[in-house]
RNA sequence: GCUCCGUUAGUGUAGUCAGGCCAAGCAUAAGGGACUCUCAAUCCCUCGACUCGGGUCCAAAUCCCGAACGGAGCACCA
């Protein structure tokens, strides 16, 4: 093994294509991660993307998105962007604009917008069917008795009351005879179900908030259960992509379609991705922008997909990842550290590398000579062009606290592309003459005095300040800060955004 | 407590529907090495898993039963 090592690549390779070639043909068929097939796809599908209105995508979002896009993609089709937004309560006017850019921005594409608070008529005409068809009634039931009463399987008053008299207690429902809280439409199913979530399920309550599209013209609103159900039939749905905490609702959902003798789609229920950190709720994020904690939801510190897209995430890695996540319906955590290595492998190509000196210390370099080194952008891809480090007539030089710190008397050390230099008190001398040996000395990095004062922001909050090379003029976009990690430059040159390691 | 779902290495997955080619593949992490004037990238090697117990079968990661463990739901949220 030691042998075929110390060929070096290129020979290992040349020999392997002379001897055996079978065994190259056999590595350029290695399999990509490819999502299952769907049941029962006739033709093209029908998919949609479910969101509710309350802010900009998060990370989480990104998986139901890519994993419909890439379906429609595959069987053609059509990807419908449907925003739910039929809890007055809980909707920012900004989200409509911010979720459609969003998908947009992680390359999803959508083919048509379908906002629920436009189709109340739609809900409102489905509803009066099923009560006319003695499948739901209006019921004046206190929230916790009602739920009393299921629990134990047991009917509420109000439960036989006919279709005739529930149509027109529907009717007054929706034109506000009752006050918040006051009535409901439930939807019949059985009473004994041994699953007590399936027993009697409301869809319709009173919402009195304002809404921020329909104002005040809606005063009773369905739940998603009922809204949902209608309109994955209406709009012809053929599968739907969800996760397992929606196994109840799909229960639930199925006694609509069954009453109404629609074709169900097919459902797949993915597993839960436990996000690593603080789960910070969208109403939480937007109250620290108001109160100035978050700069705005693309805040590095936050896991929305504006945030993450702005510290230089590509859309190519969530397509990766979810891919290789897949539609199983086992619950799993999100790792970074596979997320970054596959974002890593996208950008690393195209990132131009810079010297980065964090906490910088200003030291002489005795008895050097004032020159100038001529670096590659990037060590394998040349034609990224290079930059120039120039010392000059000042002998002094910054290197990193921590470098300087670990650096005995007497100790040698490489400045990474320039010379040898061994520390002697508080200084560096140059080592004339010094045979460079990369298995022996350690090369740090180093900038000339002068160089440009810059600011790293890290997602923990913190912030790395140091100094930065003057050909950073010259790069923008995602750098690679060299024994540092990567980062995207931001435009005024004077900080960035840390990305990975 | 009730209902439903799941359980392959540290992590993410392939294989499970149609049992044998699986003494279990890939990626990532970790350790070692090659290369390299970055602690990056690239390349090589190593480490490491079918939750447990029964059953069916010539043969089980794969089928059946049970247990344990984990998760989701049990809202006039979505």
């Amino acid at each position: 093994m030691e042998q075929v090592n110390s060929l070096g690549r290129t020979a290992v390779e040349e020999i392997v294509q002379k001897e055996f070639p079978e065994f190259l043909e056999k590595e350029e068929k290695k399999e990509e991660h490819r999502l299952p097939d769907l049941r029962n796809v006739r033709g093209s599908v029908v998919m949609r993307l479910a969101p509710s209105p309350s802010g900009p995508l998060h990370l989480g979002h990104t998986r139901m998105s890519i994993l419909n896009d890439e379906y429609v993609k595959r069987y053609g089709g059509e990807l419908i962007l449907r925003l739910e937004d039929t809890n007055p309560a809980n909707i920012d006017p900004e989200a409509y604009e911010m979720i459609p850019e969003d998908l947009n921005n992680i390359g999803v594409k959508i083919h048509r917008i379908i906002i629920q608070s436009e189709r109340m008529e739609i809900y409102y005409a489905e509803a009066r069917n099923l009560i006319a068809k003695g499948h739901a009634y209006v019921c004046f039931c206190a929230a916790e008795e009602l739920r009393k009463l299921k629990l134990q399987s047991l009917a509420c008053p109000h439960r036989d009351t006919d279709p005739e008299k529930s149509l027109k207690l529907f009717d007054d429902m929706i034109s506000g005879a009752f006050k918040p809280g006051a009535a409901t439409l439930v939807i019949q199913t059985d009473l004994f179900h041994p699953n007590p979530s399936l027993r009697d399920w409301i869809a319709f309550r009173i919402s009195p908030a304002k809404h921020p599209r329909t104002g005040e013209r809606y005063y009773a609103f369905p739940m998603m259960n009922f809204s949902v159900a209608v309109d994955d039939h209406k709009l012809g749905l053929t599968h739907v992509l969800r996760g397992k905490d929606q196994l109840n609702n799909t229960d639930r959902q199925r006694f609509i379609f069954q009453y109404n003798g629609w074709t169900l789609p097919e459902y797949y229920h993915y597993g839960m991705i436990a996000l690593p950190g603080e789960k910070l709720k969208t109403s939480i994020i937007r109250k620290g922008i108001r109160e100035g904690k978050y700069t705005g939801w693309d805040d590095v510190r936050l896991n929305t997909v504006r945030a993450l897209l702005r510290r230089g995430y590509q859309p190519e890695t969530f397509r990766r990842y979810w891919i290789e996540s897949g539609l199983r319906e086992i619950d799993a955590s999100f790792s970074w550290d596979i997320f970054n290595s596959m974002n890593r492998e996208v950008i690393d190509g195209t990132s131009k590398r810079l010297f980065f000196v964090k906490d910088p210390i200003s030291v002489i370099v005795r008895s050097g000579p004032g020159t100038a080194v001529r670096i590659p952008f990037h060590p394998e891809h040349k034609d990224l062009g290079f930059r120039e480090l120039q010392m000059g007539e000042d002998p002094g030089i910054y290197i990193q606290a921590e470098d300087w710190n670990n650096l005995n008397d007497g100790a040698t050390v490489r400045l990474k592309d320039l010379y040898n230099v061994s520390r002697s008190g508080e200084g560096l001398v140059y080592q004339v003459d010094q045979e460079f040996n990369p298995k022996t000395t350690k090369i740090i990095h180093w900038l000339p005095r002068g160089s440009n004062e810059f600011s790293v922001m890290k997602p923990d909050g913190s912030i790395d300040t140091g100094r930065i090379e003057k050909s950073i003029e010259l790069v923008e976009g995602i750098s690679q800060f060299e024994r540092y990690g990567y980062v995207k430059l931001q435009k005024d040159k004077k900080s960035a955004l840390f990305l990975h390691r």
